[in-house]
DNA sequence: AACAGTTTTTTGAATACTCATTCAAGTTTT
DNA sequence: AAAACTTGAATGAGTATTCAAAAAACTGTT
């Protein structure tokens, strides 16, 4: 219906236009009139839609959470061995269409605030714990029991650490050579 | 002479409170008036030392970034090889008073305004740079070429990812078991 | 197709704050 | 007496959110 359609229209512009905005100023400094602005709207259709700017950000992050899932969905459609699993949960963090240095910085204002948000801690421990036990999973068919939980903190601090970095970047990133750098870090910790 | 003392010992009750409260509410959120009040002083007088707040955020960011190299430094003292030298720069991200939820959280804040202040930005630069070069100093001693960088990207990575799950941590941290851990990481990637 | 009624969407302006910074006037230290 | 320190109160700038009213998009009916 085309009662749905419009809401989803607007919720997908503001939510692409709080991603470019936020990058550019920083969660806790950029305001309802620039994010509005950057979207063509006005500040008051933002709360309309979302309520307040908390509820902005925490549906701009299911957003990203769920585009995530998909991608690493994805991956592992075509994952034959455990190898390739662990593969394509990391291609996933890397993928085209995430590992850009907008959605980095969303990442990063995500995790400076979400120890001050019931709602956004929410999302950060469910996100966190699912690609943690996709991690293990794979791992497990891969190295020595005593070794998984070493080589799980090895590759998914790394992956935060990665996109850390990639947040303040000034320059456009490469997510070709991301993957690349991933798989070799996995295969030094899998040999 | 008692005039630098009286200044240097506000600049460190201040910066000391501004860890604590920063860590309680976030560095977007909190007041001066709350810094303030948890150090035992007033608004005014942190303006009187450090200038703006931001100042006062790149002051704390020093005192931290300070505090790190010395770790390392005593870390280094005692090493003899290039391994135990590596261990001694993970160990000095994990020391006793260094490794508690309070301080990540203020990386935490850092990390998140970096891009958005050029004071902070230089120091992050000049900071990563520095545990780089150490870093990568070590792994040519241990590493064919061809595996250096790759096994620089894993551990620093690794050292961020690790913060930054700290600063998300209710708990208190165990300095020990993070230095253990991070033994396993660097006994992973070069056996 | 045209219309009147209904619901949804949009926004300018008003509201009701909050907060960093300044400053003048005191207090303490040298 | 001078210099360094401290702060309460004033200043001034800024902002999320609300709201009433207008515009647009639908609805069913003729």
């Amino acid at each position: 219906m085309s009662r749905k359609r419009i809401r989803d229209i607007r919720n997908e512009e503001l939510i692409e236009a709080t991603i470019v905005a936020v990058h550019k100023r920083g969660y806790g400094v950029v305001t309802m009139a620039e994010i509005a602005q950057e979207a063509g709207a006005s500040a008051a259709s933002i709360n309309y839609y979302f309520g307040s700017k908390e509820g902005l950000m925490e549906a701009t992050m299911l957003h990203l959470l769920a585009k995530l899932r998909r991608a690493m969905s994805a991956g592992y459609a075509t994952a034959r061995t455990p190898r390739e699993r662990l593969y394509a949960v990391m291609d996933a963090n890397f993928a085209d269409g995430l590992f850009t240095v907008p959605q980095c910085s969303i990442w990063m204002q995500f995790w400076a605030n979400a120890p001050y948000s019931q709602r956004l801690s929410r999302l950060h421990r469910i996100n966190r714990a699912r690609v943690r036990s996709h991690v293990l999973a794979e791992l497990r068919a891969l190295l020595p029991s005593d070794q998984v939980e070493t080589a799980r903190q090895a590759l998914q601090c790394y992956m935060d650490g990665v996109w850390l970095q990639a947040a303040q970047s000034e320059d456009v990133l490469n997510p070709e050579n991301a993957r690349a750098a991933a798989h070799r870090v996995v295969d030094l910790v899998i040999p």
